[in-house]
DNA sequence: TCTGGGGTCCTAGGACCC
DNA sequence: TCTGGGGTCCTAGGACCC
């Protein structure tokens, strides 16, 4: 029994996002800013056009986007976050059997489809998407997952097909990957495309056709598994089940530089504090913290980078007693005269918070502070993020990254709802 | 002035053991 | 020249993804 499977991918996810509640930008060129207003991360079709490109600071843009009247935005997490999640929520109710990949995509396992017209569910899925979420998506159907992302990416470089394209047919999956560059493959990046290049291997197509062991050997059973997915044996399944995650990493650069140890402290115990939290949520504990500081790699001045990580006696997911260990290893790796730029916390060796193993020598009394933690949870989900906060996290946010262009969290702020004037 | 953040998986090599 | 061999576990680092 064959697979097929659909990739379901929203067109310019953030950009989209900021047009739904905004409708002037219909058509304007659109550009949004990663934290810290730093380097451009999403644009929109027009901005595309204009030859902005992704990843770039700012700064480097600046003539383009002043010339050109783009309109730019700080990222707002909280408002794509929940157009994300309208998305899911409507595409599981057309197709329950999805797999959420990223904050803007999501596989869907079609096999067995009534009356196998796929094209015509792709159609369906994106109309209603649009009609009930307001975002664009575009479609790719075919029967690995590899090659529904060519697909897909064919899909929203040929608009004639409306956004939805169908590759299931042998012959049309040849002509496509003979026109599709190596380096567009799933899971051929930087390193290997050039790599492939070197070696003659320019088009999906090349790459389908290369041997086995030479796969094998130059880019591990993973670049093996691509191969096989693009002559459409499926080696990737529907992961339907969201698993806990392994590690959890919370890092930002800061607004501005930070030299002063209580100020790195400060900022990387807010690290710690929303790694605790997300830990919380997935109901883990982490028996491991690792705390890393670093300077601006792109000045002039002294460089300095380092982490160091610190076993839990017992796994926790308490902010307080993470805060503690994560200040001694901030103190061991912490050197005077750098300016810090960045600093970033991780919590990893996580394991189920009804399953650990607790020492005869602890003499911490648990269940009191998971109570504790418990409260905090609470009025912080009542009141608004980090309303409730141990000392040490601080007031002042000195840390604080830059937001300049922020538009309104439409959907998740009442004091940002739409008003609409008759 | 100004360069993001959060993940996964695999492999090589060292430590350790018998 | 050559210094035992083989297994397991852990970690750091490298590749990739969005």
């Amino acid at each position: 029994m064959s697979k097929v499977f659909a990739l379901v991918d929203c067109n310019n996810f953030y950009a989209s996002c900021e047009r739904v509640f905004n409708p002037k930008l219909e058509g304007k060129p659109i550009v949004i800013l990663s934290n810290n207003d730093g380097v451009i991360i999403s644009r929109s079709n027009e901005a595309k056009a204009l030859g902005i490109k992704m990843g770039v600071p700012v700064f480097k843009n600046a003539t383009l986007l002043e010339k050109h009247n783009v309109n730019i935005f700080s990222s707002n997490y909280a408002l794509y976050g929940d157009l994300s999640q309208r998305v899911m929520n409507t595409l599981v109710l057309i197709s329950p059997d999805i797999e959420i990949y990223s904050i803007d995509e999501a596989f869907i396992d079609i096999s067995d489809l009534y009356e196998k017209n796929f094209s015509e569910f792709g159609i369906h899925i994106k109309q209603t998407i649009y009609k009930w979420v307001g975002i664009p998506v575009s479609v790719g159907i075919a029967s690995t997952k590899t090659l529904s992302k060519v697909a897909n990416h064919y899909a929203k470089k040929h608009l004639e097909n409306n956004g939805v394209f169908e590759m299931t047919s042998p012959d049309l999956v040849e002509k496509i990957l003979k026109q599709t560059p190596v380096d567009e493959v799933w899971g051929v990046g930087r390193k290997y495309s050039k790599f492939l290049y070197k070696n003659q291997i320019k088009t999906a197509f090349d790459l389908r056709n290369a041997k086995d062991s030479w796969v094998r050997k130059n880019m591990s059973v993973v670049g093996l598994r691509t191969v096989k997915e693009l002559r459409g044996e499926p080696c990737y399944t529907l992961d339907s089940m969201p698993v806990g995650k392994k590690a959890i990493l919370t890092s930002r650069s800061y607004g501005k530089p930070l030299e002063k140890y209580d100020d790195v402290l400060q900022a990387t115990s807010n690290f710690v504090s929303s790694c605790a939290e997300k830990l919380r949520k997935q109901k883990s504990c982490a028996r491991a913290i690792t705390v890393f500081v670093m300077t601006n790699k792109f000045s002039k001045g002294p460089q300095y980078i380092n982490g160091k990580t610190i076993k839990f006696p017992v796994a926790s997911n308490d902010t307080s007693e993470m805060i503690h260990y994560a200040a001694i290893a901030l103190k061991m790796i912490f050197r005077n005269a750098y300016k810090y730029k960045k600093s970033g916390v991780i919590v990893n060796d996580l394991v189920p918070e009804e399953n650990i193993q607790t020492s005869l020598w602890d003499t911490i009394d648990r269940e009191k502070n998971k109570k504790l933690m418990k409260s905090v949870d609470k009025l912080n989900d009542l009141m608004g993020r980090n309303k409730v906060k141990f000392a040490v996290q601080g007031l002042d946010r000195k840390w604080k990254m830059k937001q300049e262009q922020l538009s309104p969290c439409y959907t998740t702020n009442w004091n940002d709802i739409l008003e609409i004037k008759i």
